[in-house]
DNA sequence: GCCATGACTCCGC
DNA sequence: CGCGGAGCCATGG
């Protein structure tokens, strides 16, 4: 049998990022054991119809919404993250003080 | 198997 | 800080 699929630990690493809180897309590879597949997260939030999945939660390397301006799916991210207290300004999100990349320390306290 | 596509990332200018 | 180019990886025609 697999030992566990790498698209379950994909679904569990966004499912493991706390409320309020957000990751990277490479973040989210990476935590899952597969660095470099970021894009392979983005698909598989993209084709995941689950409701409960946290998708909103996962962002670019910049700390920017993937979604184009003015996409529903971009105001929709940014009105939940907003709904959990995230700070937004332009589609970005400023607590995310790794400026290059959401690299750990994002879930961790400050 | 090659080519195109994408909710990506890094690097140079 | 914005742009363009290159690298990357899985999927689908």
């Amino acid at each position: 049998m697999a030992k566990s699929d790498p698209q379950a630990r994909i679904l569990a690493a966004v499912r493991a990022i706390p409320r309020g809180e957000v990751a990277g897309y490479g973040e989210i590879a990476r935590r899952a054991g597969l660095p470099g597949r970021a894009r392979w997260v983005a698909r598989l939030l993209a084709i995941s119809e689950d409701p409960a999945l946290p998708w909103h939660r996962v962002l670019r390397s910049d700390g920017r919404i993937a979604f184009p301006p003015g996409s529903a799916s971009r105001e929709e991210q940014a009105r939940r993250l907003r709904a959990e207290g995230v700070a937004l300004v332009d589609g970005r999100v400023q607590a995310a003080r790794a400026a290059r990349t959401l690299d750990a320390e994002v879930w961790g306290p400050r």
